[in-house]
RNA sequence: GGACGUGUAGCUCAGCUGGUUAGAGCGCUCGCCUCACACGCGAGAGGUCAGGGGUUCGAGUCCCUUCACGUCCA
């Protein structure tokens, strides 16, 4: 039986082993050497199954990478070093999502600026600053146009992702650093866009004009996934609506609202249907206050009978239920908010000619929050207020980056059809959920209560700047109106296209705005639209030959459908959803056979970190501080799904487990060199050796199925647990056997021999954790790299002839420490001779320690005679130590 | 209100399909400068497995229920 091992020679080992500088050391090697490259041609012409593939989460560049990043990417990155040493030709690509809102912001800070797309272009455009940026007041950005403001993104954005590649390196990712995309580069834009086009073609996207939420601070519509219900102060006012004409001596009826201002949006009152208070209303009107509008009071079981008094407003549009209530009873639509957050200049028709257009008058352009003010002060004066308001706690949805209170408008919108409206596609999309192994499998709970739960389609179209264009262009007519649903699209050859400063096919760009001629859409696709198409992205969907011809990548077969996508969970219900939704369209597949999902990392007090909490460290320090092993060491103490604690205790285990790998290892070297042709395993003859590497097969079996079933955690701990085993005992038993021996002494040799072929193994077992660490050991003694050997079998220290005893191990190393507890005890060195001991334990066991009685004897110093005794436990009975004679202080 | 998860030594967590006196690491206490490691080594103390009920010869492990915490959705 011989080992699979590269080739071996001579040990050379440094003096003083040490983990300071093993990063850039090795870091510059893996990077010269390309070592954790993917091999494409050998992808090429092999079948699917031998490449693992992993669709890296592209981390968003405008931010800082923290623990959180760190944490989840070494999860992978294990996974990754594991398949890659079993065989497998890993795909393992890394993106940057530098789309989006979140770099938006910070170019306007780290500029000064604001994009204004009625701006031309400025091509000697130059930034007021760089970074830096003193009290910047919203005023004082200086507006520039669209396409300065992209350049501003991308130029930025690429300093960002410098220091985020240095970090990942550092931490010892092993990516494929050549297969990298950015989700604003050509290559994304123009697959985000040819898929959007493909989608439109099919039918999956269409465009509407439809209330929906709306952020007013950033100017954009805001999709349900974007959403964040908060806790919101507002007050409940009870305000007086009016029986027929208002005649003297009916009751009127009163509704509790939190927002008095929609009221010159009222278009019902609404109470529950089996609400008797309000069943004789049903069918009769009511006239609103102050402005005398008439309005139905219906009956709709949304109506909440328990709150307020059981009596709704419904306004268009003061929240997802009026739109709900608006659509099923057909109600007017009498919008009063413009999207600036603001009451619109115009009187509308329904109030210009009632009692109450001298008073819009006065709201026009007011905030929402003034025009609140207003309408209460006349409510008070016309006596429709009924008491004080009453202060409450209300959820309002917010954009989960913003910080006013969405409201809803009307606005024309893309959308793709993702089963919010339509049950069949619903049931489908939960289905392909159902196709993806989720791991921990509890986690597709989250995608299907998600799915199952969508209540309309997912809006793609976002009123930004920086952003993948929505690639298509409208046909003005002969009155300069664009025809919505004529759109202009582009051919996929000519993608990417921006359609503000690119003409369409057969128009000039002189025809842009006028009649007969066209405009551009102006909107952006929302991130997660390009984001979804990770996988596309990376593995070549879209690709351009050399006559301009759009095909697909050979190698899109082989990597696609990946076979794991990891992820943190709170991102399910966006990325994971939308991802799997696009593969769905395009591909008829789910995107992924696995997806391994993170779990967050709370600050030592069970908080989440957040730098608001000031309780925010930087994975550069922490990295700088316990060393990368270290760091790795403790995110893969972390199980999928499960959050963990930010835990230096654990970092420094770490730290203490690669030190002890660089010390063990030189030590189990250092007894003198076996010969270089030797078949080690032949050698192994001692019952002890034997067992150890018995015991090690199992542990190898364990760490392999742990592995397997995505536990990397359970590998590192049985392995680990092994290590400490095999240093503690295992190492203290045998070192007197293997010292000083000459080559041809059986006993040493075959101690010898076991130290390596163990620590051959242990090395490549660690190696998915501590990369480091473990390359450094393995240049000692081989060439090439550890994570480039394979993976260990238990066949390779399984030996031949009569099998082994794991258990042996065990009870040698009990009765070791049953001498060391004597000797504890005692108060005395474990130098100090025993002259006497009875050691006494489990019979079943005894033999075993006879049969290493020679390695006990050496390595508890059992100088004298040793008796056995059959006992329940281990114990120790008439001992006699002598004490380590103390060298007496020279004078 | 609904879904999912968690609750085991002071702390961080293992305990897989139920089976002998419940484990590890950290921390703590005591001892040891043992020729790989003092960033070390050895030994020890610490738990009525959140509470209650049930199934079983036997439950931390299965079922029911209550409580607490967390996340997401209303």
């Amino acid at each position: 039986m011989s080992a699979d091992l590269t080739p071996s020679r001579a040990a050379t080992i440094p003096e003083r082993p040490s983990l300071d500088g093993l990063e850039d050391k090795w870091g510059r090697v893996w990077a010269e050497q390309q070592t954790y490259a993917f091999d494409r041609a050998k992808a090429l012409e092999g079948s699917r199954a031998e490449v693992f593939s992993i669709d890296t989460p592209p981390p968003t560049a405008s931010g800082s990478l923290h623990m959180g990043h760190v944490f989840s990417y070494t999860h992978t990155d294990c996974m990754a070093r594991y398949k890659r040493m079993v065989g497998l030709n890993v795909f393992y690509p890394i993106g940057w999502d530098d789309n989006g809102l979140p770099t938006e912001k910070r170019v306007q800070n780290y500029y000064g600026v604001r994009g204004d797309a009625s701006l031309p272009h400025d091509p000697s455009f130059v930034p007021p600053h760089r970074g830096d940026a003193k009290s910047l007041r919203a005023g004082d950005a200086m507006p520039i146009s669209r396409q300065n403001f992209i350049e501003l993104c991308d130029e930025l954005t690429v300093e960002d992702e410098k220091a985020f590649e240095s970090l990942f390196r550092r931490l010892g990712q092993s990516f494929d650093w050549t297969i990298s995309y950015r989700t604003i580069d050509d290559h994304s834009r123009a697959t985000a866009q040819q898929a959007f086009l493909r989608n439109l073609a099919r039918g999956e996207a269409y465009q509407a004009e439809a209330p929906g939420l709306w952020d007013v601070t950033f100017q954009t519509a805001v999709a349900q996934a974007e959403l964040e219900a908060r806790d919101y102060p507002g007050a409940y006012h009870r305000v007086a609506f009016h029986l027929g004409d208002g005649g003297a001596g009916t009751e009127p009826v009163y509704v509790e609202t939190t927002r008095p201002e929609l009221i010159p949006s009222v278009v019902a009152l609404i109470a529950h249907p089996d609400d008797e208070r309000y069943a004789g209303l049903f069918g009769s009107t009511v006239r609103s206050p102050l402005f005398g509008v008439e309005v139905p009071v219906v009956a709709h079981p949304l109506a909440e009978m328990d709150k307020g008094a059981g009596i709704a407003m419904c306004c268009t549009f003061g929240d997802l239920t009026d739109v709900i209530w608006w659509r099923e009873l057909q109600l007017p639509t009498r919008s009063v908010i413009t999207r600036q957050g603001r009451i619109q200049a115009e009187v509308p028709a329904w109030i210009a000619s009632g009692p109450g257009a001298g008073l819009f008058a006065e709201l026009a352009g007011k905030t929402v929050h003034a025009a609140r003010e207003a309408v209460v002060a006349a409510l008070r004066e016309s006596g429709d207020l009924d008491g004080e308001p009453r202060a409450t706690q209300r959820k309002a949805n917010f954009y989960e980056r913003g910080e006013k209170p969405l409201e809803i408008v009307t606005s024309r919108q893309w959308y793709i059809r993702n089963g919010g409206r339509d049950a069949a596609l619903n049931d489908k999309l939960v289905g392909q959920g159902q196709s993806v192994d989720f791991h921990p499998p509890f986690m597709r709970a989250r995608y299907s209560n998600w799915v199952t739960g969508l209540n309309g389609d997912w809006l793609v179209s976002r009123q930004r700047f920086f952003g993948v264009a929505i690639p298509v262009w409208y046909p003005l007519d002969a009155e300069g109106e664009p025809v919505w649903d004529r759109p202009i699209v582009p051919s996929e050859e000519s993608l990417p296209v921006d359609p503000v400063t690119q003409a369409p096919d057969g128009y000039e760009e002189s025809q842009r705005g006028r009649a007969g001629g066209f405009i551009g859409d102006p909107d952006v696709l929302d991130t997660w639209a390009t984001s979804s198409l990770s996988p596309q992205i990376a593995a070549g969907w879209r690709r351009v030959d050399e006559d301009g011809a759009v095909t697909t990548d050979p190698l899109f077969d082989k990597v696609f459908p990946m076979d794991v996508r990891p992820q943190g969970h709170d991102i399910i219900r966006t990325w994971l959803f939308a991802t799997i939704v696009r593969a769905y369209y395009e591909h008829g597949t789910a995107p992924w056979r696995n997806a391994a999902i993170s779990g967050w990392i709370l600050d030592p007090e069970r908080k989440k970190m957040s730098k608001s909490k000031g309780n925010v460290v930087t994975p550069e320090d922490v990295l700088r501080e316990h060393s990368a092993d270290a760091v790795r060491y403790w995110a893969a103490s972390g199980r999928l799904g499960t959050d963990a604690a930010y835990d230096v205790g654990q970092m420094k285990v770490g730290r203490r487990l690669a030190i002890k790998v660089l010390n063990a290892s030189k030590f189990a070297l250092s007894f003198g060199d076996v010969r270089a042709d030797a078949d080690l395993a032949a050698m192994v003859t001692d019952p002890l050796d034997r067992a150890l590497l018995a015991g090690l097969a199992d542990v190898i079996e364990k760490a392999t199925a742990g592995f397997e079933s995505w536990d990397y955690t359970r590998s590192l701990e049985v392995t680990e647990t092994f290590f400490w085993t095999f240093c503690d005992d295992y190492l203290e038993l045998v070192k007197d056997r293997a010292y000083g021996a000459n080559v041809d002494d059986a006993a040493a040799a075959s101690a010898r021999a076991t130290l390596r072929l163990a620590l051959d193994s242990l090395l490549r077992l660690l190696a998915p954790f501590l990369p480091y660490v473990t390359e450094e050991v393995w240049s000692w003694w081989h060439e090439g790299s550890v994570h480039l050997t394979s993976w260990p079998t238990a066949d390779e220290v399984r030996l031949a002839g009569e099998p082994a005893d794991p258990a042996m191990l065990g009870a040698v190393g009990a009765a070791l420490a049953t001498v060391r507890k004597s000797k504890s005890e005692a108060k005395l060195s474990m130098r100090a001779e025993v002259a006497h001991i009875v050691l006494g334990g489990p019979e079943s066991l005894l033999d075993h320690v006879r049969a290493g009685e020679s390695d006990l004897r050496a390595a508890g110093r059992i100088t004298g005679s040793l008796d056995y005794v059959p006992a329940q436990t281990w114990t120790a009975s008439d001992v006699e130590l002598i004490p380590v004679e103390k060298p007496k202080p020279q004078a």
